[in-house]
DNA sequence: CGCCGAGTTGAACTGAATCAAGAAACGTGG
DNA sequence: CCACGTTTCTTGATTCAGTTCAACTCGGCG
């Protein structure tokens, strides 16, 4: 099982020592799966973050029958459903591969006992949740004050890896436009 | 001061011993405003939660030189800009009285203590969390997926007060739209 | 080699913005 | 309590961004 991406990862976000690191590699468990393969699939309630070795993952829900994509990620990203996670409730969307992908699992109850045993893990769990908030608002605010045009060159500026390794006509759902107007949007960008 | 609403809305979050309930009013301090003044500035660290006693609020940030509207709350309800309260960030936006209001506002300080000494108040201070955290991720949900039409018919349903209680205008930059266009939306709706 | 999914391009159409003008509603001072 | 000015809301005409539908290109793969 590789290891050295999740706490290089862990450490770039809080520093944790030895002995809770050690703890949290006991109840990880590694995940490889293909390609357009689902991971979590919605209805089911959330008992995992989980962490990309290598590899891509997207979760999208339906509108009039229609995939939408909510957001993609990719290796040394943590994911989980953070809402279903904490309340239990069943997911709202599907999780799955976009590429053949290499995953770590650490499930809740697992989580549960770190956090209780190590005040450093506590904290690095309230910070990546934060994150996951912080990340959210932003994208509320971006939905709601930008131009289809802007958000592209946002996600060209922020997060490249999503155009080069997501294809089109997924990243335009994500924007919220057809890929038709998309492929005119980048048309346009490119040649000014 | 008025502290029996607040009691009321805690109790039905979730129970809580009268003596964290004591040590709570000692933090409260209250604070009377007026339509249209401004209670926290964009550009602040939001150092904390307020309850509605009675009143309306709204928050809203600039775009291209016009304020565009993000939520508005009412008599009963908490808030707080939970990022910047959080990572200590400066605000993004500005908090203003829609109405004559009369508030209670909680220190970050004195929260951390009665977190410190009430485990039943760290569960109310993370359901809070998680309250918002969930209305964000619907509101993001929302405005990907729905036209302003349906925006304004889910106001309708589950926001009333804001209908009745906000300017028109400004719950169109809320829906995203201008207040042209949600004036045609609601006449249609109401014809229908 | 031929097919199929992804991306591009064009033309017609539509939902929403903009611009401009009035009509209501609202509060304030006389 | 009325008159006036200001703010909010409505309506119409025009323009524009983005969708829809359909045809076509390209690259990868069986």
């Amino acid at each position: 099982m590789h290891t050295e991406a999740l706490i290089a990862a862990i450490q770039r976000i809080t520093p944790i020592e030895p002995e809770a690191l050690d703890a949290m590699l006991d109840i990880l468990s590694p995940r490889q799966i293909n390609k357009g393969e689902v991971i979590w699939n919605s209805g089911e309630v959330c008992r995992h973050i989980l962490f990309i070795n290598s590899g891509a993952l997207r979760y999208f829900y339906y509108k009039g029958g229609k995939e939408i994509n909510g957001q993609f990620f990719f290796e040394n990203e943590f994911f989980t459903d953070y809402y279903s996670f904490i309340t239990r409730e069943p997911m709202g969307f599907t999780t799955e591969a976009l590429e053949d992908s290499s995953l770590l699992l650490m499930p809740r109850s697992g989580i549960n006992n770190l956090y209780e045993r190590f005040k450093s893990f506590e904290r690095l769990g309230r910070l990546i949740a934060e994150q996951n908030f912080i990340s959210l608002h932003n994208t509320r605010v971006d939905l709601h004050t930008k131009t289809p045009e802007e958000l592209y060159l946002d996600l060209l500026q922020n997060r490249p890896l999503v155009v080069q390794r997501v294809p089109l006509y997924m990243i335009a759902s994500y924007l919220g436009i057809t890929p038709e107007h998309l492929s005119r949007i980048r048309r346009k960008v490119v040649s000014s």
